[in-house]
DNA sequence: CGTCGAATTGACCGCGATCAAGGAAGGTGG
DNA sequence: CCACCTTCCTTGATCGCGGTCAATTCGACG
């Protein structure tokens, strides 16, 4: 591993209030792989090894069923991902591969799970961080449900906006097939769901996306904390 | 509290693992209520203020947006819900409300996180049930993904089926509407949906299910243990 | 410049929602 | 005990959102 990589890692949430010896001895087992796109780094199903921590890059969690596919959620640098199973010492409920070239660091799991019990520092935060996961997972599935395929795309968009910090304009961080089936719509529709939004100032070329009328946007989506955050 | 109620929740995963005085004094704090049929026990966006653990009675938790109701999903006693919310000190994200006459058990979530803090045996349990939470809602949006609403029916059915110990007749648990909303569907599709496994061997009357044909059942449905459990 | 995958567009289809009406079950009051 | 009401469920007719299929177009990259 890198050294300059460990600072990046124990800034995490899940990491950052362990005493120094504790964050030692749980990376002293870790290694660090970097790996190119489109690598199957884990698949649904089998037995937990590893906790990953993604340093650099892009993977996706994705699920399959009879043949279909469906985008779960991506990862954005750096966090960590399949903490739960890891927790449960279960199998994984979704497969991850990368979509860019990406560095990841792989803790063994029997070494998160004896941080765990050690260190009550590390198990308030790997609690914080499980229910931070599930409430994610809640309000993605309420945007299912309660919202059609255009309003979740326009709420989407609000929602890359305010990670920009409100710059007007900004990049869809990942291709549009894959966005389309993490919003739960077809590639076609996403198309189409574009072309819906562009009466409410929504500007869509290639990734670069430019919103000229936030006001109107903003009155079209119902923007929702308990769904959109920002909150934990 | 009624003493025949404190072995009941003794029980469960969450304090079956706890010293005694430990576990009595979480529950000193702790108070018993029972609600009728249709009261709102939370109401999403509230901040946090109790553990919840339903000893007898139904309860459902729902979400709301932009006038739309849909049903997260059902509680059946003895458990606890809510349980994220309490440990992030976090607004809710889902409204509870009783369907039937309940008998709930509120447990101040201060206290909760104390004997998180104090008490490691307590913090594991506490992991396991969050990370077991998370997962369910996984399974969830899986089944919400990947399959139909007749496909989501039929595997619906097949797990009442092994949660009655593979008896053919059984009974839904909650109105059909209630049904209906859980599984991502209205109750006019459902009713659709149940004809529609007629020739699979669903007979419907009223709540009561009877299964005369499981092999072609199964076969039409495609259960998964990733998706539909019975594993954690 | 050629190739290949992604994105878009159009035409069409079908799943599931909506709207509207009719029946079944259970509770209430006369 | 029965008439009535409410509520849930079912059924039919219709609508429309979103999916499917097919044909281009776009764009990245060698």
């Amino acid at each position: 591993m890198r050294a300059t990589d460990v600072p990046a890692i124990r800034a995490l949430q899940l990491f950052c209030d362990m005493s120094e010896h504790r964050f030692d001895a749980l990376i002293r087992g870790a290694y660090v792989q970097v790996f190119p796109p489109g690598v199957e780094l884990i698949r649904e199903g089998d037995a937990t090894d590893f906790l990953h921590i993604l340093i650099d890059g892009s993977v996706e969690l994705f699920a399959e069923w009879n043949g279909r596919e469906t985008v779960m959620s991506t990862v954005r640098p750096v966090s960590t991902f399949i903490l739960a199973a890891t927790m449960r010492d279960a199998r994984y409920l979704m497969s991850a591969r990368t979509l860019a070239k990406s560095r990841i660091v792989l803790v063994p799991s029997t070494d998160v799970r004896h941080a765990f019990d050690a260190d009550s520092v590390f198990a308030r935060a790997v609690v914080a961080e499980l229910a931070t996961c599930y409430r994610s997972v809640i309000r993605y599935t309420k945007d299912l449900k309660l919202r059609s395929s255009v309003e979740r795309l326009a709420n989407y968009i609000l929602r890359l906006h305010s990670r920009s910090d409100g710059a007007s304009v900004f990049e869809l961080p990942m291709e549009k097939r894959k966005l389309a089936s993490l919003l739960g719509m077809t590639p076609e529709n996403l198309s189409r769901a574009i072309k819906t939004l562009q009466p409410y100032g929504v500007e869509i070329d290639g990734a670069q996306v430019t919103l000229v009328n936030l006001p109107d946007l903003v009155k079209f989506s119902k923007p929702n904390t308990l769904i959109d955050g920002p909150d934990t």
